[in-house]
Parts: structure tokens; C-alpha cells; sequence
RNA sequence: GGGUCCGUGGUCUAGUGGUUAUGACGCCUGCCUCACACGCAGGAGGUCCCCGGUUCGAAUCCGGGCGGACCCA
């Protein structure tokens, strides 16, 4: 078979991208190998495939083919994750509407679209890196299919008591429209001016939102606080709207900051709902959910809050009661989506109790992967101090399945076998329960999108209709998600069915800039996987991501790392081209293994711990300690000393010197292109076609440790063989020689024996070993201690006895050789020091002869200059 | 303000108690040696952030500081 010396890796993961059928990844329920399930990311589908997505899914797709070549029946499934407000605006901007322009159910058409058009192109760049998923398995939360399940989750979990409807401060974007929940805020650090405000003599609070003052309720001292002691209880008008409020005293309030007297308001930030809830304080809410103040604000109604905030100031002015204003750093809470700073005001929507303790407790089952990840829900739900809002108050989403009857105002939730429903355009199939009226207002909220993917696990495993297997293995996720759908889903698991969704979670970094920085489009830092598809194909990117850290740390994008990946890609093939031009006839045969040389030995001991090691990390999902080990192993140890070594043999030997490094090559390339499947599954599919032309690689078991290669005195053998070869090409390179220059007689003095077959194959020289020449003499150079051992025999002594050890004469240190032992004497005392506690270096003086010697370790090298 | 992670040759990185600190990229020298010049051989380059402690012994453990990233208030 020809093999082109180059590799072309766009021509190979093409032709496999295409050849490679849906079916190699197919799950079988029924299979008898023991089930491994991967519960999915499931994107937004924004129709890109970014970097970030990237790096999760190769990590998955390591897993999941690692796995199954484990002999796991592998469940890689992949969703679509569709609801949600940016598609809303992208629809808006294409077809040049607001959503209220058009007919709901039109508007949600719409969105189907555009959306479904997003999936296929991020499917495209999906199948191009290689990710071995069932797309059999595929779920799209917007298709009735799926977002049924989202509403019999709702309505299980309503009849539980664990969903419910009340009045409640939300956190609400005015630019969406929109409450959002806790975790969607983000904080965004500005300055902004702190404003000193008088309401009365000796009353000046310190406020960074002078617009809210109308919405006043309370002034806040804390109880230690000399200045106001006496001014607990009295009331004290508001300026601009003249309400009263009273002062109280709490001690969250912190006397260092402003003047020590705090405004609370409805609601000014989450302290402000704390406060109002422990003072049971009334509530004056002025704000209304177009970011308008209300008629509750008096002649401050119908303006903007940034309006508000400017004529109140002014007011205060033009009054005397602005004392002071000065810049002061704060965090601001905006939306995630939209960057907008986010208000908070109290409405009737649909929450989702939080039972804490729960949650942590069970989250602690779970295994996490790095373990500190544990403390980021931990700190997370520590600080959580609201339920959930689910409703939305948006259009492409998932409904409600409620109504509401017109006649007693009753709340008819949908029976589960009524679901799907729509309720703003379907009606209940049963008349109201509690006074038989048929007059129904269906709701028109919808439900938070984390609502459909916080079931996944459940989705994925046959919940609701037929549960099949639970909870699931494996979570893999990037941390930034961890508050969300990590919480959510764990939360939700437990209410629908008591149980955790799985066993292990494994969260994965953020993959960074080549700057350090986070990606994004101000600082121009953005790669797309297209891009690194484009310059050097999916296996370079995949190796990127494999070898960029430990699982959990953030990944720096590198071309570097890129490019020496293809590199590696390159040096694997043209290993694999010259092993093929001597194993294209060749049969393995176990007999052959009677024959190996301490080469053949060495490399397959090496082998066999590198398979230990890598099988090790894989399973730990350490990518890059696997990676790593057998790139070293592949470019240094096979290709720059096993092959140099044996070359001559495989080249000009007779057959018994043939056969056993054929038999060996074998081995070692069917171990390494299987270990490698995971992670380049191109590269290693195109060797093993040529290599063994039989079935996928994919469809092979993985490499498995042979312990009767694991040999010692073979790795020692090869140590000495190597570093003979290595010390004999220094030589040859500072004499200007050419490497490959023929030689004359070396002759290797050592006690060792071993086989000098490809050392002078290597070297081009005639090569011998002898035990002993007598033009030598020996002595002694060092006793190196081993600390390992004397330290914890001698303790504090230790310095002492070294100290000595250093001082012994060569008389001394000869006795210690020859007798095994010799005693020495520290401060009046007689120690005992022994052989095996020392490593010994000798120097080797040759005297006469015409030669040159070289060192390497205990051996000795003299080369012949008369050749 | 609190929490988590981190600080190792120019850059990135491995190393979690044993004195000779790993590898990659880059750099310098030589070589187109019949798999590979996307290569081979050889080489230079480090106060392991700082200070203190524990220990016979610290890059590694503990405390403090400085610096960075992220999460949360």
C-alpha cells in the first residue's frame, strides 16, 4: 500500500466525517455491557458553535469514547436548549417586528424557525469536530415532544406544594420586560454618587438612589450607634412627598458608611427586601414594570427612573436639603442578557420553593469533579435568601399550563393528560372545579427556560412515561453554569423523584483569549472552531483541548498548542508509514515473543506502562496527563530511540533479528492508534485502516496493561543501551563527526550484559563488551547519601552524619565498597553506615592506551582511535 | 468585605515532603542519516512571588504579606 508521506488532515476527518455512520454510536437500552449516561450541556441555539462549547464537548467526547472502548454502552445524547429572550429580539430584528405586532402563536413560529436553522448549522460545525453522539437521542426543548415533559414537571410539582403563586419582590429587567431570577443577575463594578440628604434636623441619610426616596418606608440606625440612640421610634417627613416614616434600629446596618443612617425603600436592593421583611414595613411601590415611576411617586409619576433620579436631586437643591454628594466605587446588578441594571418590585408571579438544607445535603452525594467545584454551590445556595420565580413575561417559551376562572377566580392547573397546552389560546377540557363556570383567562406568563433544561437527566432516561435507568453517570459542564442549571436540575430531581440526577459531575474551565483575557468582541480575542478546523483540522483542535489543564481550569487559547498538535499528527503518521514498509507481510505470532532482544523488551515494558498510565488518567478524566504521556512516549522513547535502534536490524538483519522487532512494532502501534481514538478518533481511524483494515477503531477495546512485558532489568537494559547511543552521539557531535559516520571498535565495559545488536547498528561501529580492561583503575568520585533513607533513620543527627560522610578518606570509603558497611564516629559515639544507603559514582582512569573514554553512569565507553 | 483557585527558565506548563525541578514553544550550534527538515542530534537558560514557621530535609505543609483570575455580597 502507497502511504503519502504527508498527512492531510482535512482529507482524512472529511472523509471520515462523512463515511463514519450514526450508527457506531447508537445506545441500546437493551444492551447487556454495563450503561454509561452522559446528561449533555444542552446549548442555546445562538448558531454558533463557540470555543467554550467546544472545549466541554471534546471533553465529552473523550469520555464517551473512552468509555465505550471500555465496554461501556455509551449514552452521548445532545439537546437543544431553545427558549429564551435573545431569540425573541434576534426574530424582531430579521423580520423588522415587535413580537406584539403579530399573533403569539405566529411570533412562536417565527422563533421555530429561526431557531431550527441555528441547530443545523451548529450540528455541521458538531459532526466536523467528531463528537460521537446519538443523534438518535436528540431532544428540542421548543417541540411539544419536549416541553409536555416541562409541563408535567410544573404540574407534579404544584400538586406536591412545591410550586406556587403569590406576591413577592422579583428582580425585573426593564428593558426585557422581564423578572429575572437571581441567577441572572450580574454585577458589573462603576462609580456613582453617593447623595446626602437631609429629611430633617439631625435626620441625613446617605443614598446612591435618591430617585427611589418616594419609595421611603424606613430609616435605619444601628443599635450601637451613639449619634442616634435617643432618635430610635421618631417619625420624620420625607422631603419631596411629604410621607412619614419612623426610624428603627438593625444591626446590618453599617455606622462607617454615609452618615450611619440608612434609607429603606421598596426596593432598592436586596437589603431593602431583608429589612422590609423583618420590620414588616409597608410597601410603597412606585416603580411599574416599564421602568416608569408610578402615580404612587406623586409628581415624580410617568418618569424614567434616570429622570427621577435628576429632578429629585434638583428638587432637593433648589430646597437646601442636598448636603453633600461624593463618588463612591459600587456594584451594580444588571441583566445578563441585556446588561441593563435591574430593579426590584414586588408582583404576582409563580415561584418554586428552595428547600436548602435539601438540596446541599444531596448535592454532597454527588461526586465533584475538581472537588472545590462543591463549594461553589455550597456558597451559592448559602447566599440564596428567595425562591425561584419561573414565570416569564415573554412569548416563546414554554405555557404555563394554567387558568384562571372568571366567575371565582379560581386556579385550574391543567391535568397532566391534557399536556401539551397552550392556555392563551386553549381552554380547559373540564369545567371549573370549584363553581362549574366555563369563563376561563388562561395565563399568559410562560415559564423561566432553565424550567425545560433543568429535567435533562430525566428527559433523557424516559421520564415521565417510562423511567428506565436513574440517576444518570455523568454531568459534564463549564463552571459558569453551576448556580444554574447544576442547582436547578439537582433541585428539580429530588422533587419529581427523589433522587439525585447523578452520580458524578464533571466542570470543566472557561476557555480563555490567547491574551489571557475572556474572549470577547471589544478585545477582538475571539477564535471560532471554524477557523482552527480550517488551519489545521479537528484532531489539532481536540488535542488543544485535551491537553489544555487539569479539569476545571480555565483554558488559554493557543495556536502554538494547535500547531504542535499537528505536528504530532505528522510524526504519528510517518511512524506508522515506516512500520507499515516492514509489517506489510509481516503475521504477529505469539511464538515470536521467544525471540525478542533487550530492545524489543525495553520498548514493550515501556509500552505497557504507558498504558497503565494513560488508562489511569482517562479515567480520572485528567486529558492532558493522557495526552502527554503518550505524545512522550511516541515521539521520544518509539520514534527517536526504538526505531533509531532498530532500524539496521529491520533494514540489513537476517530474520531471527527481523521478526521480533516486526512483532514488536506490531504491538506497540495497535496499543498506541487505539489509545489515541479518543482523543485525534481521525487520525487514529485513517492508521488503523491501514494498519489492521478491520472494522473501526472505534469498535476496538481499549488498550489493556500486559504485565508480563512490565520487566525491570529490560527497562534497565534499554536505560544502558540508550544512554551508550546517546554519550557515543554527544561525542560524535562535538568532534564535528556526521552521526551516522562510521566508527571504529567501541568497547562497552560493564557488568551488564546486553545485547549490542542495535547499539552498533545504531552507531555504525563494531561493538563489544567487556567486563574489565586492565588499563583501568577505579576510584571512588562520590557517595551520594540517599536522604530518603538516612533522614528518617537519623532524624536530627542527619546533618551531623552528613556532615561526616563528606570528611571520610578514600580509605574509608573503599571499606564501606568492599565490606558492605564501616563504622564512623560522631561525637564519641560509634554509627554503623551501610552499603545500601549510598549510591556510589566511580571515576574510571584509563592510562596507556590510544583511546578515547566516555561515562555513562556506572558503564564505561573507550573508542578505538585507531579505527 | 467574604469565598475559591492560582503564582515554577523569555512564554505556557508538570510536579503536593527526599537535595540533580518536567515538558512544550522560542533561542543558539551542527546535520536534507534510506518514516518524518512539520525532522534529527547537541546546547544555553530557573533567587520554584516575598517573609516567617514546622521538619533531619520545603517548590511541595502551616501562618502572614504581595500579585492575578473567577464566584459571591
Amino acid at each position: 500500500m502507497e502511504i503519502n508521506k504527508e498527512y492531510n488532515a482535512h482529507k482524512v476527518e472529511e472523509k471520515w466525517a462523512e463515511r463514519w455512520s450514526d450508527h457506531l454510536y447508537h445506545f441500546d437500552w437493551n444492551s447487556e455491557k454495563p450503561h454509561f449516561i452522559i446528561d449533555t450541556p444542552p446549548p442555546y441555539p445562538t448558531g454558533t458553535f463557540h470555543i467554550g462549547n467546544a472545549l466541554n464537548w471534546c471533553y465529552i467526547d473523550f469520555i464517551a469514547r473512552y468509555k465505550r472502548m471500555k465496554g461501556y454502552e455509551v449514552m452521548f445524547p445532545q439537546g437543544w436548549d431553545c427558549h429564551g429572550l435573545p431569540t425573541e429580539v434576534k426574530v424582531e430584528e430579521l423580520y423588522g417586528i415587535k413580537k406584539s405586532d403579530v399573533s403569539r402563536e405566529k411570533f412562536r413560529e417565527l422563533c421555530i424557525r429561526f431557531t431550527e436553522e441555528n441547530i443545523e448549522k451548529m450540528k455541521k460545525t458538531m459532526r466536523r469536530l467528531g463528537f460521537s453522539i446519538d443523534w438518535s437521542k436528540e431532544y428540542i426543548t421548543m417541540y411539544p415532544e419536549y416541553f409536555r415533559k416541562t409541563q408535567v414537571s410544573f404540574v407534579r410539582m404544584y400538586s406536591k406544594g412545591l410550586i406556587y403563586r403569590g406576591e413577592h419582590p422579583v428582580i425585573f429587567c426593564p428593558r426585557c420586560e422581564t423578572t429575572i431570577a437571581l441567577a441572572e443577575i450580574e454585577y458589573k463594578s462603576s462609580k456613582t454618587t453617593l447623595n446626602y440628604v437631609e429629611f430633617d434636623r439631625n435626620v441625613v441619610i446617605a443614598t446612591t438612589r435618591p430617585e427611589l426616596i418616594p419609595a421611603c418606608v424606613a430609616i435605619a440606625v444601628h443599635p450601637e450607634d451613639e449619634r442616634y440612640r435617643d432618635m430610635v421610634g421618631k417619625e420624620v417627613k420625607v422631603p419631596g412627598t411629604g410621607h412619614v416614616v419612623r426610624i428603627i434600629e438593625d444591626d446590618e446596618v453599617d455606622p462607617e458608611y454615609g452618615t450611619g443612617m440608612v434609607m429603606i425603600c421598596t426596593f432598592g436592593d436586596r437589603q431593602d427586601v431583608r429589612w422590609w421583611k423583618k420590620h414588616n414595613l409597608q410597601l410603597r411601590d412606585i416603580l411599574s414594570r416599564n421602568g416608569r415611576l408610578s402615580e404612587k411617586a406623586g409628581r415624580y409619576a410617568g418618569l424614567t427612573v434616570s429622570e427621577a433620579r435628576e429632578r429629585i436631586l434638583d428638587d432637593l437643591k433648589k430646597m437646601g436639603k442636598l448636603l453633600k454628594q461624593e463618588e463612591v466605587d459600587h456594584n451594580v446588578g444588571v441583566c445578563w442578557r441585556c446588561k441593563t441594571p435591574v430593579e426590584i418590585v414586588a408582583e404576582k408571579q409563580w415561584f418554586v420553593k428552595i428547600e436548602k438544607e435539601k438540596i446541599l445535603e444531596n448535592a454532597r452525594k454527588i461526586r465533584w469533579i475538581p472537588d472545590h467545584m462543591f463549594h461553589r454551590l455550597e456558597s451559592w445556595i448559602d447566599s440564596m435568601d428567595w425562591d425561584w420565580v419561573i414565570s416569564r413575561q415573554r412569548v416563546f417559551a414554554t405555557p404555563i399550563p394554567v387558568w384562571y376562572c372568571r366567575n371565582c377566580g379560581y386556579v385550574f392547573v391543567a391535568r397532566e393528560e391534557w399536556l401539551p397546552v397552550d392556555p392563551s389560546k386553549d381552554s380547559p377540557a373540564e369545567p371549573c372545579p370549584r363553581c362549574g363556570g366555563k369563563d376561563f383567562e388562561g395565563e399568559d406568563d410562560v415559564l423561566d427556560t432553565w424550567m425545560d433544561s433543568s429535567i435533562t437527566p430525566l428527559a433523557i432516561t424516559g421520564w415521565p412515561d417510562d423511567l428506565k435507568e436513574y440517576p444518570t453517570h455523568l454531568r459534564p459542564q463549564g463552571h459558569d453554569i453551576i448556580r444554574t442549571w447544576a442547582f436547578y436540575t439537582i433541585l428539580r430531581s429530588l422533587a419529581l423523584v427523589s433522587q439525585i440526577p447523578w452520580y458524578e459531575i464533571v466542570v470543566n474551565g472557561m476557555v480563555l483569549g490567547e491574551d489571557g483575557r475572556k474572549m470577547s468582541k471589544s478585545l477582538g480575542n475571539i477564535i471560532t472552531p471554524e477557523e482552527v478546523i480550517e488551519k489545521y483540522g479537528a484532531d489539532a483542535m481536540r488535542q488543544w483541548a485535551a491537553i489544555g489543564g487539569v479539569m476545571g481550569t480555565d483554558v488559554i487559547f493557543s495556536w502554538k498548542e494547535v500547531v504542535s498538535a499537528s505536528r504530532f499528527q505528522q510524526k504519528f503518521w510517518s511512524i506508522l508509514r515506516f512500520a507499515m514498509t516492514h509489517l506489510n507481510d509481516y503475521q504477529p505470532d505469539e511464538k515470536h515473543e521467544k525471540k525478542l532482544r533487550d530492545t524489543d523488551r525495553w520498548i514493550l515494558s515501556r509500552l505497557n506502562r504507558l498504558v497503565r498510565e494513560v488508562d489511569e488518567a482517562m479515567s480520572e478524566y485528567d486529558f492532558a496527563r493522557a495526552i502527554k504521556a503518550v505524545r512522550g512516549f511516541t515521539w521520544y522513547e518509539l520514534a527517536d530511540d526504538y526505531i533509531e535502534l532498530v532500524k539496521n536490524r529491520l533494514y540489513s538483519g537476517n530474520d531471527e533479528e527481523k521478526i521480533p522487532a516486526k512483532y514488536t512494532l506490531y504491538r506497540v502501534l495497535s496499543a498506541l492508534i487505539r489509545m489515541i481514538a479518543p482523543i485525534t478518533p481521525f487520525l487514529a481511524e485513517e492508521c488503523w485502516q491501514i494498519f489492521s483494515g478491520n472494522g473501526s477503531v472505534h469498535k476496538q477495546p481499549y488498550p489493556e496493561v500486559e504485565e508480563r512485558f512490565i520487566d525491570e532489568e529490560a527497562e534497565r537494559k534499554g536505560d544502558l543501551i540508550r544512554k551508550v547511543v546517546e554519550e557515543v552521539r554527544r561525542y560524535k557531535h562535538d568532534r564535528r563527526m556526521a552521526l551516522n559516520a562510521p566508527m571504529g571498535r567501541i568497547s562497552i565495559v560493564t557488568t551488564e550484559t546486553i545485547d549490542v545488536r542495535d547499539v552498533a547498528g545504531a552507531l555504525n561501529a563494531e561493538v563489544e563488551l567487556v567486563d574489565s580492561s586492565p588499563e583501568i583503575t577505579v576510584r571512588i568520585a562520590e557517595l551520594r547519601p540517599k536522604y530518603s533513607v538516612i533522614g528518617p533513620m537519623f532524624r536530627e543527627k542527619t546533618s551531623t552524619i552528613l556532615a561526616l560522610v563528606k570528611k571520610m578518606t578514600e580509605d574509608e570509603m573503599l571499606k564501606l565498597i568492599n565490606d558492605g558497611k564501616v563504622s564512623i564516629d560522631v561525637n564519641g559515639s560509634k554509627i554503623e553506615l551501610k552499603r545500601e544507603w549510598f549510591e556510589v559514582r566511580m571515576e574510571k582512569v584509563v592510562g596507556g592506551k590510544d583511546v578515547d573514554v566516555l561515562e555513562a553512569g556506572n558503564i564505561l565507553i573507550i573508542i578505538d582511535k585507531g579505527g
